[in-house]
DNA sequence: CAATAATTTCAATAAAAAATGAAGTCCCGG
DNA sequence: CCGGGACTTCATTTTTTATTGAAATTATTG
């Protein structure tokens, strides 16, 4: 059986563009900050800057990523909404294009992330506010007023989401 | 030479309360948000409801972490300003008390994390305009819409943010 | 000033997170 | 329906990040 000539490591696709270097470093950053790996930085970034849809292992061999995770960053960028699958006449693959709109992170975060903690934060604060009620009265005060401070802050930030989230979708 | 008795795993100093168990894991929850180790969490959480301040070996022994865990996470949340280290009459060791100001968290992750990324990206984008110079005329025009779009988005975000901190701050 | 307690540092280790790729599943086209 | 490409899953490995604790440093105090 003929076999290709062994494959270099730094073979690979055709080489990233000084464009897409750019763009790729930057939503690594970016997307970093809000917890996603750098692999899902790299993909977004591809087709970002990509004028044309790319098929995964089309992404996969620029990249020089893994099949799987070329697969599970698709997955998760379809997911948020950041990545779309399009149709391509005569070919059987999936082909990705990046939706610019980048609020869908900032939403995806603040929906997947913020929004639970929180809730699960006030769930604590309510237990917190039972466990104070056996405590010697000067101790309960001072826990009172600390606990008073969380909810404070929490209901701030809970006001502030949708504004945040209204300014940034347009 | 005398040895005392082992010591076993779960010994430590006193037990934690349920109260402070509850407060630790809200705030190991929500530093882990801006990428803080569990560590820090637990030492804030603990100090966040302490009636009084604590010193460092007091920190480790209740919440079972290491003397160079302790140290660094103290170092790290006085830097932030979310500690203070308090003067104890007739005690050589420091004492820590949490600042209840949680916006402190919220000013240091954005003048720490978000405002250098943004900067970096600024220069990414710059550097972005300057590559697509030379593309076919047809190439430039597509990537020169989506630059920018980044850079529309990076300003909403720049405007942003020192109204969310003026909000947050008080 | 010693003596020693308190704290910091940092190389080594452990724990957590991400990437890999082989095995399995799901089509689509003949 | 079956053959094979496209994709998904997930146990394993690699990489990254956090923790540990011993050694070095810096006070404090008798």
């Amino acid at each position: 059986m003929l076999e290709k000539s062994i494959t270099l490591p730094e073979e690979a696709g055709k080489e990233l563009s000084e464009l897409e270097i750019e763009a790729i470093q930057m939503f690594i950053n970016f997307l970093k900050l809000i917890g996603l790996p750098k692999s899902v930085g790299e993909i977004y970034g591809l087709l970002f800057v990509a004028p044309k849809p790319l098929a995964m292992d089309e992404i996969m061999s620029r990249l020089n990523i893994s099949l799987g995770a070329a697969s599970q960053g698709l997955k998760l960028l379809r997911g948020v909404g950041a990545v779309k699958a399009t149709y391509v006449p005569g070919d059987r693959r999936d082909h990705y294009v990046a939706d610019l709109e980048l609020s869908k992170f900032a939403t995806a975060f603040i929906k997947e992330e913020l929004h639970p903690r929180m809730e699960r934060a006030l769930e604590r604060i309510r237990r917190m506010e039972q466990l104070s009620a056996d405590m010697t009265p000067e101790q309960r005060k001072a826990t009172m007023m600390k606990i008073e401070r969380l909810k404070h802050w929490l209901e701030k930030g809970n006001k502030m989401l949708p504004w945040i989230l209204k300014f940034l979708v347009r």
